[in-house]
DNA sequence: TTAATAGTGTCTTTAAGACAGTATGTC
DNA sequence: GACATACTGTCTTAAAGACACTATTAA
């Protein structure tokens, strides 16, 4: 009886998962998710490194993303990679988890099989499959982290977005924000923000509409904000 | 002619690499290295996962360094996973780097073939195997970043040690350090050192030594220097 | 005019940083 | 005493935060 492959190269079943957060129209976090047929549970977007089209992992990562969707990611970024012999039954499995940010979209770029699962109380709203609620918990802790001294709110907003626009991606992340003296100061200060001349109106004084100025680095701020601290 | 089995499962070489730092008593920052009679280039601590010891990939790390010394870490963290099909040319292979920070230890806690390399203008001072002068350079510039935000320092540090000690550190890592000023308020209000009662004797006024207090979890604090900003 | 949200002025707070001064040991 | 390094006092600066105020639209 020849050794199992797995065992005898000493490695592991490897798989590259991703967590692609998005706020929905009703104000909150809400995560990408593939529901299988034949599978219970909701899993995340996840799968193999294919070595006839992946040259490195993030070509892996983003194609797990294509699978699901036609919106490309604003912000990409690994979070982590788990491994032990505990996760699957089959042995040792490794994986390395990706979030992602996108823009608010519409239902019509999801694909087939593809949707989206609320983040409520710093959790998925339903059960998913594997370990998967802990990888979400895990890339919402490094974004929840992360928001406070970067430019990473702006990735979750469409490409013309207020400032009290991104006031409201820290109530919708940690249910608390700081107060808008604060952003003003930050996201106007540091060369991110252009004016695009428009303004959204509503029935009270219209709004600035800003945009990200070229492409530039994702900014990084030093200092958190204290008002929002986990 | 049965396919190859590292594709067929779509899997990787996997391996975990370690760069351990350590404080040499000439004022440089090192790095613990393998070198093997029968290759050219000294190379990172690094190796498989063992499933018959290892349940977690820390456990695999760990291994790898008690290889090559006897002293514990003091501090350990994933810096990043690299996968790619140029790295190794027997096709995919993805590396989970790990970091840790030692305290100067004598070199007699070294087993055979391990050694030390200085690190000099942010590099390691001579060509290491593969590409692990770019994984350290990495995990340096994760450690150039972290240490103006937290406690870091202190990991590097004997057990007891000065403030001036620790404004060493970051000179030695950084070429530059933030004012004694800054650096005994920031450490002294935080809670993490206590004094030891002892002192420090040289030819001038005595050093206060201290300790970190219990077993304190990491220290984040909420600004950067301004000082030493990379 | 009112409701509602956008945006400003200004004072306080906090921690970093500059820098001069004092403290305490060895020699 | 000279020296060297440890440590403190105190003023400045930068950004966050509190909070009251003004601005501008729709209805």
């Amino acid at each position: 009886m020849s050794p199992d492959p797995i065992k005898s190269l000493n490695t592991a079943l490897i798989s590259i998962d991703l967590v692609a957060f998005q706020l929905s129209t009703k104000n909150s976090l809400r995560v990408l998710v593939h529901q299988l047929p034949e599978n219970n549970y909701p899993q995340l977007p996840a799968g193999r490194i294919e070595p006839e089209f992946d040259h490195c992992l993030e070509d892996t990562a983003k194609r797990q993303l294509s699978r699901l969707t036609s919106e490309p990611a604003t912000y990409f970024e690994q979070v982590v990679t788990i491994g032990d012999n505990q996760r699957d039954s089959r042995g040792w499995s490794l994986t390395v988890v990706y979030y992602v940010l996108m823009r608010p979209g519409n239902e019509q770029s999801l694909k087939a099989g593809a949707a989206w699962v609320d983040v409520v109380n710093g959790q998925p709203a339903m059960t998913l499959a594997y370990d998967h609620n802990q990888l979400v918990m895990e890339a919402l802790d490094r974004l929840k982290n992360k928001i406070q001294y970067s430019a990473l709110p702006v990735y979750l907003l469409p490409a013309e977005f207020t400032l009290a626009d991104i006031q409201n991606v820290f109530t919708v992340i940690l249910d608390k924000a700081p107060p808008m003296r604060s952003i003003r100061n930050r996201f106007l200060n540091c060369d991110l923000l252009e004016d695009t001349g428009k303004k959204r109106y509503g029935s009270n004084r219209p709004a600035t509409l800003y945009q990200t100025k070229r492409q530039s680095e994702t900014w990084l701020f030093d200092r958190l904000y204290l008002t929002t601290k986990v």
